[in-house]
DNA sequence: CGCAATAATAAACACCGTTTAATAAACTAT
DNA sequence: ATAGTTTATTAAACGGTGTTTATTATTGCG
């Protein structure tokens, strides 16, 4: 029972990470634990401890490949559309789509809370900013007569409501059925926002 | 050690229910644990058991109370408001308003998570669908063009776009700081949507 | 070949929610 | 008044959690 080199520290390390990865997409974030990740890829906790600091490293290191994957679909598939209007309604489409594809990995990024005294380290938090940035500048060219600071707020404001809308969805607090009247709700909001914005 | 007698029955329920909300105030969410509360009335956990069917129902009933107060006074400041625009907007603040003050109180309503097969009960869902009433009829004067299932689901869109403000804000990810930049916020997703929905 | 470095583990610690059996006080009926 | 029943309360247990520790067994090296 050492040094047994079945697996280099970067292997432990990835299939730490999709073991934990499976776990919360069948059983949710409530559902995951330390000793079900060691069990899962035939160590035990101790090992686990060597090549994360914690369970907090643990899922922070998950959660960022989830907003790495959301980032490059909502940029992918926002490129699909032309004209600015819809490419912030196809935005908020994706943010969606992806939110009910995976649910649990979805809200894993938000259900998690650091333990004590412990800090969101910056290149999470970089992961976050990068997607406002993405509504901010979808939301320029469609404000003409604002102000950068004006538009800023704008995107933090018309996200956080899409964002909203995600949250409440996910968790079926809304009385609405299936992805497709969420959308409708979302668009009904963008689309609302937008109109109001434009003729401000 | 029996019989002690020193409370009632609902006295202890009582004294449960606001030293929960004392430890969640002062800790939070994280910092609350069966043992805590039942140490924090003196008793042990057993008569805790003896009160509350288990942890979940305890904190449901602490999070009852916490809605109970949140619709109180978004009903007593609403009706400060001559006009709809305004009682609308009123809405806003007094939500953002009460989530500032009691942040950790206001954030278990939602972080918490029934644990197993649980289902939310029935009196406690009708406590949330009362706040989704209390914009539909504030929405209902300002969409006369507009069909009643329409007004519903509009309804839904906003108050899920405050909601996520809410969240965002109080969880500090909108690098915005103090109260005020959050109604600005709030004022700016309400106001903007306003504007689009009644002139569409 | 022996020694230092280390991968891996088992076991412990302190906490958690929850259940159990035991106990001591109060009530009831004789 | 006393015996018996009920029940409020507890201590202790159970299986779980994240995390740390000492120990062991294997590897690589001089």
């Amino acid at each position: 029972m050492a040094r047994r080199s079945d697996h280099s520290r970067d292997q432990i390390h990835e299939m730490a990470l999709s073991a934990t990865e499976r776990i919360v997409r069948e059983q949710g974030y409530q559902g995951l634990s330390a000793r079900k990740v060691a069990g899962a890829i035939g160590y035990t906790v101790g090992t686990l401890y060597l090549v994360f600091d914690n369970l907090d490293d643990l899922i922070l290191q998950v959660n960022g490949r989830t907003l790495d994957r959301l980032h490059a679909r909502m940029v992918q598939e926002q490129a699909k559309q032309e004209q600015a209007k819809e490419r912030l309604l196809q935005l908020g489409h994706s943010y969606i789509q992806f939110a009910c594809e995976e649910p649990h990995a979805w809200q894993m990024i938000f259900e998690h809370r650091l333990t004590g005294e412990r800090e969101i380290p910056e290149w999470f938090q970089l992961k976050v900013a990068r997607m406002f940035a993405l509504v901010e500048t979808g939301l320029e060219p469609l404000a003409a007569q604002h102000s950068p600071g004006e538009i800023a707020l704008a995107a933090r404001a018309l996200w956080s409501g899409v964002h909203g809308v995600c949250i409440l969805a996910v968790s079926d607090k809304l009385d609405v059925v299936g992805v497709e009247s969420v959308q409708n709700l979302t668009d009904l909001l963008v689309g609302n926002f937008l109109k109001g914005f434009i003729s401000s």
